[in-house]
DNA sequence: CAAATAGTGTCTCTAAGACAATATCAC
DNA sequence: GTGATATTGTCTTAGAGACACTATTTG
């Protein structure tokens, strides 16, 4: 026992060489688009926030916000802390998505990156309101694998598009992982975080679970249904999203009029599942 | 331009504080038992490569093999060089757990660690031999949600029995993440890094993708159906896993001979997944 | 009324589970 | 023959997709 003591009070860490650790976050909303018509149900967007650097490196380019992990918190505190003070807002949902640790991968030197999803929702974007710098933007994601494990990513903000291209390395095996193959315009290996951040976002949207971060307390079903087919550039016929969903959400009193058609029950997420 | 480089020159990344990093890898195997009778087959262990401690801190107790990532390598290159070193095997497989970052959970001081996954094959194992120390032992594993979010490990070799209790934390979102409420002699938070290891394991044994590592190139399908019943902890009926898994294997023209039964045809994986 | 979404019921198809039946070896 | 696994075929059932139909609102 006192050996032990002995040992950790004569340990020295610094013998070792570390690197800096980082952690970065994909941070994703759901964004209106206006409708063409007044009784239209508005169009989704699935949309990133990025960050203009102001500094070197990458002086100028867009990256995913983040910053350096600090002694007493873990990683996840530190991505949480990172997206709060980009944005103003604790995301309800932060999901990991893995480590980046080329050792060339940050041209300061040897720093590694834990990556994470956060998700924003509906009623927390509403209560940030606009930045009053333009360095914090949202983007409009595409991510579409063109043929075989060629993926293009474009991230769409006005008139700025970065158009990254990324190929799927040993496909099927835990969490994909893609290679860079032009990085559109994005600091560092961002655009390979991002896809990877997407792939992540994709498989738990299944799941019906993370999907309810995105909203507000109450939604409607078409509502809940246009978040998923964003998320997953897919489409449902409604009738069975509806009993898909029907285990998970449960009905409340309140219904959604105003619209030119018939109005919709508000529901909200069901904590404990049915069997 | 100029600018970039005198920056980059002149940027001293000494002035952040920065923990040391660790890859630290659960390694699984396919353990056989001695069959009670001469024509029945082997019954299946899942195995786990446990260290004992040499030195300080959680001397002599039983810990995951790892250690610090070196200058100019990945994570992954890390976990696959400490892998390979504690069994002289290079993994088929790996995939990433998790980052664990508490920041007392190395009393050495501040020390976050990636944790990975990797399957040894039953060919690897074979090679290995007895290893000549006895600081590294296989632990047949159970691991068991006894009733709600509280799972039970239970790690054994010979006479030693190690007991770990656990819970499950926000369960159904992400990877899971474990709270030790018991470490059961288990080294620093290995406990915990092991739960998570395992529900990656079995998770990647229901898409039949990771299984086939731990066998031969070519192996029966009862003998690899029982990798995945041991894995997942569960039985299925050989017609109705045949089905589902002929999509991923494809025949050879050998046989399985010797048994006390019907021989068996020698399969080999498919790796072009078929429509 | 027209346009649009909200919501319900039901048919079909497919994949998974259950189970029965046959095949083939070593002893 | 006996005891075991190997292998095939089929019945049943649960869930997803397709689709038809009704309900309700606002301009």
């Amino acid at each position: 026992m006192d050996s032990e003591k002995a040992f950790l009070a004569s340990y020295r860490l610094s013998d070792y060489e570390r690197p800096s650790v980082t952690a970065d976050v994909a941070a994703f909303r759901i964004g209106n688009e206006d409708s063409p018509s007044y009784r239209k149900n508005p169009e989704n967007k699935l949309q990133l926030l990025l960050i203009r650097r102001g500094g070197h490196p990458f002086k100028g380019m867009w990256a995913l916000p983040g910053g350096f992990l600090q002694k007493g918190e873990t990683l996840e505190q530190c991505a949480l802390r990172e997206i709060r003070e980009e944005t103003n807002v604790l995301p309800v949902s932060i999901m990991p998505v893995g480590v980046f640790s080329e050792p060339d991968r940050d041209p300061r030197g040897w720093i590694i990156s834990g990556a994470y999803v956060s998700i924003i929702s509906e009623e927390s974007v509403r209560q940030i309101g606009q930045d009053d710098a333009d360095d914090a933007q949202w983007f409009s994601v595409s991510f579409d694998g063109g043929g075989q494990n060629v993926f293009s990513l474009t991230l769409t903000h006005g008139s700025t598009v970065l158009s990254a291209k990324l190929a799927e390395e040993s496909p099927g095996f835990g969490r994909p992982r893609f290679r860079i193959l032009d990085s559109g315009r994005l600091a560092f290996d961002h655009a390979a975080i991002i896809a990877s951040a997407l792939s992540v976002l994709r498989a738990e949207a299944k799941n019906y679970e993370a999907i309810f971060d995105f909203l507000p307390e109450t939604f409607t079903l078409s509502a809940l249904q246009r978040v998923q087919e964003t998320i997953m550039n897919i489409s449902v016929l409604p009738a069975n999203f509806r009993r898909m969903v029907s285990g998970y959400v449960e009905e409340t009193d309140e219904y959604q009029r105003g619209n030119g058609h018939r109005p919709a029950k508000l529901y909200r997420r069901r904590t404990q599942h049915p069997v």
